[in-house]
DNA sequence: AATTAAAATGCAATCGATTGTATTTTTGTT
DNA sequence: AACAAAAATACAATCGATTGCATTTTAATT
């Protein structure tokens, strides 16, 4: 039996007209109050409970924010939902949440999908093979509001929400110049993100900076997982490249690299220094600890979520997006500290 | 201008009823293919997107299951959402994330709100202070699937995907009797959560089996985050309780645990033998490495997810829930092998 | 008591797609 | 060519809430 209460069950039970019940159930000033009390206490009798699909559908709004991750289970990621979901729900929407996997076709149909779901608002960060945009233009066609958070394209529509990632970079190669290291290697990601050519930017300017030159093959370009890290920290020493340092543009990557060293019995920070990004968990409780640079995920998903829900209550997309960048900071640890 | 084609503007534009247009986008057999395709090419020149919200309306379902997860960030529940998402996705549904953030209140008001959304189907891992299910019986009267998972109830009516916890606890303790121990502490979690008292169980049936004396003050009850596990560990060496082990609940507890011993330079195992309960992939990095048990959050969230969605399809709750028990294995690492 | 303004409520169309039934068109058979 | 059967399409109600406009009721004023 489908026999949900609806808004004229509730008239016919009161005899009265359902606009009125409906009205007073959105507390209209059109209402009495005595004639509020009478349909409130029926509501209550007979279980009463708005149909929300319907609602929405008259109202052509879902109460709805869409978000795209290349995938929940990164740290980074799931705190960045936790602080979405935290701000959404408290301004009295839900959040639908949906992995990219990394892979651009995933993310395009997941675009469509959502749109067609007419969710309010878009907050994406995109996949490593997202290289051309087209897909977004149904969120521009649609006038569906869309904040990039950390990974975010170079489309000036749009707003974003970020870290300075070029300080971060800087910083973290400063410290390890800083440090005495003068062969500094730099694990960099995807050059398609503007994350990873901003921290390479840092990278670069604390070498020019510290007067120290930039060498190419110094830098390796992988997916930044755990193994990559790894693999390229083996690469380095095979070649006999003659490094003291290396600045991993993640975690995962730093902690790889590690991994490896300690097999080699190459002492860290004496031998090689390392640094990574973005203060995992997991860098605290590795030994020995990994200095990095801090990003606060809840802070992100928090201050993107705000920003796009202004966006949504003004229902005005402005011109021209704006960029929020969010502070960051080296938290020195073991993996670095030489004296 | 919410101009958005919809079938009429097809209907009208071709001079045929929006009825024909519907059964056309649905691929129904009433629909010669000559006018199917005329149609699917109005639509495309319309560039027309169906409304999901008049469709779900009219069918009364909505293809978006709700997900309730203490908190997002936990590597283990992040683990479970993405299979969740990824099975969910697969067949084509969407996923409403919330987070009770552990408390009763917010849990129900999110329960709520789920079924006012008419969503198809829940998942729920509940709240450490979730004493009472009163909120769940929404759920039942307005026939909701549920499907619990991990973090479960024991009422009849509802099934759970859970992993082996008696077996679980039991196997850690005894790997730690095996290794010589024989005053073996427990940290365990909030009591109402059956996670915990089947974990607890486990490590009473060990001592029994292997004839060691359950000793009530060995226990010791908190919420099981990191800062707990490092002041239980303070308490038992405070007060001098003797003690050669510890299996802890969860690993937060025993990274807390193994960061107070080796302040007070407390060799591990060799004094105090640890063993930690998820696999959290902390417990790879921490030195010494975490002895645990393998917890696949994954594997958890997509086989709730199948079980979900055959209830879903098939439109009907059983009777009697089933419970699918995901099985676990003791991962052994250096924190408590002694040989 | 009559008049008018203001407040409260009712009427009916609407959001856009779906679907049972009715009608029209096509196809096949003799 | 006539007719029945089958196929294709059209009609109209429906899902449940919302809302502009119309009507009724109440309150205020003279």
């Amino acid at each position: 039996m489908n026999n949900k209460p609806t808004i004229h069950d509730i008239a016919k039970a009161l005899g009265i007209n359902s606009s009125t019940v409906s009205r007073a159930l959105n507390d209209s000033p059109r209402v009495t109050q005595k004639t509020k009390n009478k349909i409130l206490a029926m509501a209550q009798e007979l279980g009463y409970q708005r149909n929300v699909l319907a609602s929405n559908l008259r109202k052509n709004v879902t109460h709805t924010i869409g978000v795209i991750v290349p995938r929940i289970s990164r740290h980074f990621f799931s705190s960045a939902i936790q602080g979405i979901e935290e701000t959404a729900y408290a301004a009295g929407y839900n959040v639908i949440i949906c992995q990219s996997l990394e892979q651009l076709e995933r993310e395009q149909s997941i675009v469509n999908g959502l749109v067609e779901k007419r969710v309010d608002g878009l907050l994406i960060s995109i996949s490593m093979e997202t290289l051309n945009y087209d897909h977004l233009d149904l969120v521009a066609k649609n006038k569906i509001p869309l904040v990039f958070f950390d990974r975010h394209c170079n489309i000036p529509n749009y707003s974003s929400v970020i870290i300075d990632d070029f300080k971060g970079g800087f910083e973290a190669t400063e410290h390890l110049i800083k440090q005495g290291c003068k062969h500094i290697a730099h694990f960099s990601g995807p050059k398609n993100l503007e994350i990873y050519k901003n921290r390479l930017a840092g990278y670069k300017a604390a070498l020019k900076k510290h007067k120290l030159t930039f060498n190419e093959s110094y830098v390796i370009t992988s997916r930044l997982m755990e193994d990559d890290g790894y693999a390229n920290m083996k690469v380095l020493i095979d070649k006999n490249i003659e490094i003291d340092a290396v600045f991993s543009a993640n975690d995962m990557a730093a902690i790889g690299a590690i991994k490896f060293l300690k097999q080699q019995k190459i002492a860290i920070p004496e031998d090689i220094a390392i640094v990574g990004f973005s203060n995992e968990p997991i860098s605290t409780a590795i030994e020995p600890s990994l200095t990095t640079i801090d990003q606060s995920g809840l802070t992100i998903g928090k201050t993107a979520t705000n920003l796009l829900l202004n966006y949504i209550e003004e229902k005005s997309i402005p011109e021209k997006g704006k960029t929020v960048i969010i502070d960051t900071s080296l938290l020195e640890r073991n993996s670095s500290k030489k004296e």
